[in-house]
DNA sequence: AAAAATAATTGACTGCGGTCATTTTTTTAT
DNA sequence: ATAAAAAAATGACCGCAGTCAATTATTTTT
């Protein structure tokens, strides 16, 4: 029932992440300071640490909301009858859109939860192991189309695609690939891994 | 001929990366100050910054000094005629090991390299790309023997690789993987990865 | 409506990473 | 050996992330 504080920490809470998102973007994330982040939220610099526990947990609350955005988003409007790889790549070119809109932000958030340290770990783990069930009915269903064999587990399944996501934006930071080339160097790797990196000649039907 | 001053510095700069082998190792990262860390190193808190430019160059020097040295090592250790798995499998869990034995350094070196900023990312893609060049011989030989697929680039083949790698790397940090399961889950990801995902039934052999 | 209780806000303060003018050490020149 | 020049070491100092006791705003009680 209490209507003004509820409403008023809900607006500051967006004007924390609204002035982060112009600051970082716009003069990068450690030439920001906090008291001019306050200041361009119209707050007190204390006040930001009564939302957000560190610099660092903004950037992470505003890409957790928006990948829960995106996979909600996405779950909704998915086809799960079309092919793994089609599937795959909504899923990926979406938080590749994400991340490549928020540079700073997305590379501050995979440190962190791609390689997190002891305190973080289990909740990362747990970030980690959530994504990973969302696409088992994905999974399942590739394999119930034979699309992928049967005999492997499910996670080892979405740990080679996840290995893929990350090596493409590894390399999209580390300027290998350009933001235009991204998707089709997606589209490749999903195809290798999908066909497997078999020599063509063990390989019972081919299309090359 | 400057005999003092050369023997010096080369002595110093060991003595500052022992000192931050040791306090980083015992305390972590963030809990270590660069006063402290001069202090155990015998030297006062300015001198750290006439050898290394930023707290993280530390981290960073140490890591590739230790890489370069891994790699010579294994390029004069590796038997080019064996397997292609093992011959991965030799040079990643060499890296694993190191990573493991100084888990806080890998940590930080690896978010500072698979995702680099605009800054560094120059210097990240050329280590990269020398990385993938060293291991080029490997793909070739592999392919001349019949172990991979001809019509594949080097650098896709790398790719895919050097993915698992990250993979098995970032669910060691997260606790998914424990530190005596990382061979065998190495092993797994190599060979459904060498072997394809294919679906048995539209493969020409298999042996399960 | 006033008082008491509770929650939110704030900026002075602390500690650390990194800089730089000054001092100390080493080398070169005389 | 002494002075001048060059290199290295140093700690006081600066700016910023994060803390906390004091203050202000809101809610509940009477």
């Amino acid at each position: 029932m209490s209507s003004i504080r509820e409403k008023n920490k809900i607006t500051k809470r967006r004007c924390i992440l609204d002035a982060a998102i112009r600051l970082f973007s716009k003069k990068g994330y450690d030439q920001t300071s906090i008291e001019e982040l306050a200041r361009e939220a119209g707050i007190g610099k204390g006040t930001v640490y009564s939302y957000f526990q560190t610099k660092k947990d903004i950037v992470r609350t505003f890409c957790e909301d928006e990948l829960e955005f995106i996979r909600e988003e996405l779950a909704a409007n998915t086809n799960p009858d079309t092919s793994l790889k089609d599937q795959l790549m909504i899923l990926f070119m979406a938080e590749f859109k994400h991340l490549s809109r928020n540079k700073e932000f997305g590379r501050l958030y995979l440190q962190e939860t791609v390689f997190p340290d002891e305190h973080h770990s289990e909740k990362d783990l747990e970030m980690q192991s959530r994504y990973f069930e969302l696409l088992f009915p994905i999974y399942v269903k590739a394999q119930e189309r034979g699309e992928l064999r049967q005999d492997l587990e499910l996670l080892h399944i979405a740990g080679h695609f996840y290995a893929l996501y990350l090596l493409l934006v590894s390399c999209w930071f580390n300027g290998m690939i350009p933001t235009g080339e991204a998707r089709e160097a997606m589209s490749t790797l999903l195809d290798q891994t999908i066909e497997g990196l078999k020599p063509a000649e063990q390989t019972g039907e081919h299309d090359e």
